[in-house]
DNA sequence: CAATAATCGAGACGGTACGTCTTGTCTTGGC
DNA sequence: GCCAAGACAAGACGTACCGTCTCGATTATTG
């Protein structure tokens, strides 16, 4: 997933030295390694160049700062990370997706994700980055397991469809930035069970 | 690391100057503007010295960094803000307080809080100041409302109390620090349907 | 390290595309333009390729560096520039030829060669073009002045002819680089009057 | 010899910490040092902060760059370089004098110098500080000798003072920065020869 | 006329110094 | 003992230039 300035669409004809996908590559690996050894805000561009071998100019060249690249780091190291289970039960669909996520939560990315989601608070565009890119692709998977259940007749189809997500996402999102309860198999069943229940008698 | 208010209880009189009272409103206050105007991270520790006429060593000696003025800044900025609405209703009563919630955190303070929250992602002595005095102290509002209501038989016994809490908070919070969907007081009444009613049919 | 203009001497055609004489001529204009804009130091190669149209490799294909450029454009620009005099009287060839140098330094390309000679004392090549190819050649006109003189009887046949030409030329390259004292025609005539007559009464 | 604005002026009175004598002296020895290892322009600001102990930060404070740091560097090693021979001869003086000079030119200063003078011929603050600091002095002793040989009716009284001058200092500086001929002992007592008899038979 | 070879423009790259900035500590003298 | 003023060490920041490199395109000689 390129950052540059809308390459790569033809099949190659652009005169120069085409960019260097070992740099590139290196570049990314290196903030994966640091991110989780040193955290996001720790991390320096110039410890990045050092490990990669890359020069912060070539850095600085793709992009705009170290956060940046720790987005593109993180994106790249957790493509096909969230199959949708559809198991036919949307209960049970959603304990299957956010035990899923919290266990993703709970994991040592699940420490750079909230540094992200931290960052993002100071920086707009770390911000768009991260709700188009993580935060979006989330939703749409139980978004998908919400219009299933909808259309068998297991949920309500009068509630809120964006409503009823932040249902399920919004307590582990709570979780992890308040860190005031646990993250783990039991909490993400006992909130998908009273998620689907409600709290009215 | 006397970050309190209340720090010196009993009125034993030390020897030398005491602390300037003055000087210590001086930095909250200088700290709540720069919060408000350039956000928690632009802030520096030189530019409240200087809008408060304290020095730089002053500041250190009463705090340990920036954040934990910021902290002791914002608290006292919203001491009593969050009054419990006790309706009758257990519906209301979740309604009312999550409208307040976030009308606080659409507001310019909102902002700040989310910086805070942000910070603490990065910052274990600021989670553990913000879990305890920001977050617990709305937790506490929510958990009488929660225990009224079952008391009178409104809502569910058996649920898990925690979770049923998140149920109302955590929506606010994820759509505070993700922003993917707006808050306002539609966007309260909504969560607070479906959370009460359930997703299932 | 083919800097010379004239690196081919023989007729002998060999294989591959040849150098473009274009491309050199336009490095060289691009070179003389910037150094009266900007002055040697401020050039850099990358606004020489931009300017000349030709690329960075190029310009590093054919010189070492940017200096190496600037020389080879300062000569190209100043070729046939100073002609011998010879009035039939020492004193006044002094005054002439010094006359021609004090306006060559105080022009615009004067600021140039200053800085010339500023690169010498830091890179040794700079040194040794400068030295053969720029000083040499006015220390040979003025050998020549000196040369007649004694020939004619009008100079003293037993000095040192190089401390006599430092004479002449000495003081007009002390106010150049240390701009203690104005660099024009009456600054000209007086230090020829005095060298020619001596301090002493 | 300090740089910062108007220090010093009274008998003390300013608030805050004063500025470090220690630190100012440390950074002074390691230009120093360094001028002579590496030269003027190889030497790095980061290098003189870490041999001195002092900060980036602290020689940014005090000197706008590294080159404001070597002219008082150099400055401060020769403070009492300089003394007036007055033998009762003015060709003597000039001798000594001009002796004088060319050995500190062929010394290892001597090379420093001769980078200051090339550095000068690109930065006007550096011209400005080399003229006023270095050039100044000696000139004003020879113009001592000058006048005094004047008065003793040793020196034409009606030659060009300044011209005078420059025709002792002038071939010094010629070969120094040109360096097409020697700088001994030898070549300074030829240079005052001829100068004091004159190139005219 | 194709193969070979050296050139060219474009521009990415590693390296490295720059001068700026912020943090948290310290050292003064005054109160 | 507290405080304002402000100097200080540490070290990351993002920028700039250098000289090298890797492309694909071009332009000559040679077989």
């Amino acid at each position: 997933m390129p950052v540059g300035p809308t390459e790569q669409s033809q099949a190659r004809a652009r005169p120069g030295r085409p960019r260097s996908e070992q740099s590139r590559a290196a570049v990314l690996r290196a903030t994966s390694e640091l991110m989780l050894e040193v955290g996001l805000r720790a991390m320096t561009t110039e410890e990045i160049a050092r490990r990669s071998g890359a020069s912060k100019a070539t850095i600085y060249k793709w992009w705009p700062n170290k956060y940046a690249v720790a987005i593109e780091a993180f994106l790249s190291e957790m493509l096909v990370e969230s199959a949708d289970p559809d198991t036919g039960s949307a209960h049970e669909d959603f304990r299957l997706a956010l035990r899923g996520l919290i266990r993703f939560y709970a994991g040592s990315s699940g420490r750079v994700f909230a540094q992200l989601v931290g960052e993002a608070q100071f920086d707009p565009e770390v911000a768009v980055e991260l709700r188009d890119r993580l935060v979006g692709s989330r939703r749409q998977l139980v978004r998908a397991i919400w219009d299933r259940g909808v259309a068998r007749g297991e949920l309500s189809p009068d509630a809120d469809p964006e409503a009823a997500i932040d249902l399920v996402f919004g307590p582990a999102m709570y979780r992890l930035v308040a860190g005031h309860a646990p993250l783990d198999d039991a909490a993400a069943d006992a909130i998908v069970d009273v998620a689907m229940r409600g709290l009215a008698r």
